[in-house]
DNA sequence: CCAATCTGAGACAATAATGTCTCACAGAGA
DNA sequence: TCTCTGTGAGACATTATTGTCTCAGATTGG
C-alpha cells in the first residue's frame, strides 16, 4: 500500500521535473491509480498546497533547531562560535530537506496561495534575523545587505541540489562544502 | 506592434512565476491577441524551444566574452588577473541576461527537448573548462570539484535574481556584490 | 483616398485534464 | 469461508486548452 507520504514525495520529484504534469502523470509516477489519488487529495490544488505545507513545516523546523532566540543572545555575547555552529547545524537541515523531500522553497505552489505566501514571508524574516545577529557577531559580513546573505544561501541550496542530481560532489561531502563556500568563497585559500 | 522578442519577453518573465501559464495567458500578459501569439509561434513547444534556444544563445555568448581560449593560455602563463577579469566579465553578462531576458538556464523548457538539452551539456563543458583553467591559475581554489564552482556559479545567479526580484538589493550593486560574494564567501573580511 | 497588412475578437472542433462515480477484485482479518 | 476495506480500471460529464479559421476594424504607406 502506498502511503500518502510516498504520493507527496514522488509528486514533488515529479514537479520539479515538470511543474506541468497532470494528475494521472503524477498518479503513475506514485504507482497509484488516478481515483486512489483522488481519494489522497481531493483536487490538484490541494495536492499543491499540501506539498507547501510540508516545505514550509520543514523549513520552520530547521528554523526552530537554528534556535533563534539563542542565537540572538550570543549575538550580543559575541558568542561566534555558537552562531557559526547554528548555522552549520541549519544548512545541514537545509540540505537534508532538499535530499529527501525535493526542493520546493520557491516552487510554484509555494507563490500561488496567499496563506502559504505569507508564511514564507514569515520564515524569511526569522531566517533574516539570523544573519542579522550573525553579522553583529562577526561571523557573516556586515559590508552587504543582510537579505542578501538569505538569497545566497538560497542559491546555494539550489547549487547542491543540482550537484548532487548530476553527481558531482558526493552527498557525505556536501554540508561541508556548502558551508565552506558560503562563509569563505571560491576564490584561492 | 508588439515584436516576437517583446512577446518573448513577457513569456518568460510569466512563465518563471507560472510555469502552468496557457497560451491564453501568454498572450495577454504580451497584450496581444491570442491568434496573435500562434502566427509568432505555431504551437506552445515551438514558444518553448524558442525559449530555451536564446537563453542558450545569451549562455554561448556570454561565454564567448570570456574568451576561454585566452583563458586556457592566461592558466599556463599563471595570469592570474587576466582570468579574474574573465570571470567578472562573464558574470556581468550572466547578469544582464537574467536582467532583461529572464532567467531561463534550467527551467522546464529547457531540459524538455533533447536537442536544448545537448546543447546545455556542451555549454556546461565549456564553463566547466575555464574553471578548471581558473583553478590550475590559483583564481579559484582547487579544493573543490570543478563542476561544484559551476552549480555554485548558478546558484549565485538563482540568488541574484531573487534579491533583485525583491529588491533586496541594488542593480548597481549586483555585479560586485555575486563577484565578492562568489569569490570571498559570506564570512568575515 | 486606397490598398495592403496586421491585429484582436471570437467561433470552432479536437484534445486533454479534472473531478466524480461505479464496479469488480484482491488481500487482510475474523 | 466470509466480510470489509481499499484498490485499479475505467466510464462519465464538465471544463480548460489547443490550434485553426474567419472577419471586421485599425494602421501603415503609397
Amino acid at each position: 500500500m502506498v502511503t500518502t507520504e510516498e504520493i507527496l514525495a514522488a509528486a514533488q520529484r515529479h514537479l520539479n521535473v515538470d511543474p506541468r504534469a497532470s494528475m494521472a502523470v503524477l498518479a503513475s509516477a506514485a504507482g497509484v491509480g488516478r481515483a486512489t489519488l483522488h481519494r489522497h487529495f481531493a483536487s490538484r490544488d490541494a495536492l499543491l498546497h499540501e506539498l507547501g505545507t510540508r516545505s514550509l513545516d520543514r523549513w520552520e523546523a530547521s528554523l526552530d533547531a537554528a534556535d533563534p532566540e539563542s542565537v540572538e543572545g550570543a549575538a550580543d555575547s559575541g558568542d561566534a562560535a555558537r552562531i557559526t555552529a547554528c548555522l552549520q547545524e541549519m544548512f545541514a537541515r537545509f540540505l537534508a530537506d532538499s535530499d529527501d523531500f525535493g526542493f520546493a522553497l520557491t516552487d510554484s505552489y509555494l507563490t500561488s496561495a496567499d496563506d502559504l505566501l505569507a508564511r514564507s514571508d514569515a520564515l524569511v524574516d526569522r531566517e533574516t534575523h539570523l544573519y542579522a545577529a550573525a553579522q553583529r557577531a562577526g561571523v557573516l559580513r556586515d559590508d552587504v545587505p543582510t537579505r542578501w546573505l538569505g538569497h545566497a544561501v538560497y542559491g546555494l541550496l539550489v547549487a547542491a541540489r543540482d550537484a548532487i542530481r548530476d553527481g558531482d560532489v558526493a552527498r557525505r561531502d556536501l554540508d561541508a562544502l556548502v558551508m565552506s563556500t558560503f562563509l569563505d568563497g571560491a576564490g584561492p585559500r
